[in-house]
DNA sequence: CTAGGTTCCGTACGTCAGTACGGAGTCAAT
DNA sequence: ATTGACTCCGTACTGACGTACGGAACCTAG
């Protein structure tokens, strides 16, 4: 185990070199210390399982939303006790979520009536503007 | 018509004033005339109902997830015969927002995952990143 | 043992969408 | 006519999330 270098994370976790770099200074990953198998050197960091299981958690809490900041939190309270603390985030982030659906379905909505205002005729500008008209409440 | 001062327009758009400004040097809104009511002086810029629909329409695209770029062509577009043009931004959008649908609704189910996790026991830490596990494709 | 590819690290740059600032000009009311 | 708010404009800064650069150290294969 702990057996990767950094490229191999990232290829793993799906992320570049310097993705990774960048959330070690961000405090959301480990920056484990330096050693070479033959104990010559200073050895670079090796990384294991758990590291791309913490990078593809970021990933993923990154497509629910939560900023970097957040994820760190989360990634903190994941080793801890405080389940009120987690609890709160992912309802605040759920609340949120379910308005971010509701504005995209009728984003969805207005833009299928775009496409559709263009196709009823066949000359003369299709009134793109006036297509969104009443989605912003 | 073409009596609101910069400020009146924002406030009706739903936007800050720097804002609108930000918007003119994108070239997103006009960027009117100064004048006078009573010819003496060199005014400010007014503006009319037409620009507000405008300022209302790029917040309406901008949740559909159009960048400032891609809205500023759609304005363009809405007053030429590009039709097809029109159509192509419109299904590309609208195919990234089923995506952008798809990938919250799941984001939301691995969250609920979360806050149940979080409910079933009631000592210990709560698997947060097990929680996640399986989403990132 | 040397050539090449990697790693490490700090610092700089990039994008998107604003937001803030500061000084001069202008407008509306008292 | 003066005061106070608003406008105009350029430039600089913000914040979230990276991406790029460059030189030194390191590791691996031939």
């Amino acid at each position: 185990m702990k057996s990767r270098t950094i490229a191999i994370l990232a290829r793993e976790g799906g992320v570049g070199v310097e993705t990774v770099r960048f959330y070690q200074r961000r405090g959301l990953m480990p920056t484990p210390e330096r050693w070479s198998r033959d104990g010559v050197g200073t050895g670079v960091r090796r990384y294991g399982e758990e590291d791309v299981r913490r990078l593809r958690f970021i990933r993923s809490a990154q497509t629910a939303g939560f900023t970097l900041e957040q994820i760190k939190e989360l990634l903190s309270l994941d080793a801890g006790e405080d389940r009120a603390r987690a609890h709160e985030l992912a309802s605040e982030r759920l609340a949120a979520l379910d308005k971010a659906i509701a504005d995209l379905v009728e984003a969805r909505s207005a833009l299928r009536r775009l496409a559709g205002a263009c196709a009823s005729t066949d000359q003369g500008p299709c009134p793109i503007i006036a297509a969104f008209q009443g989605e912003a409440a």
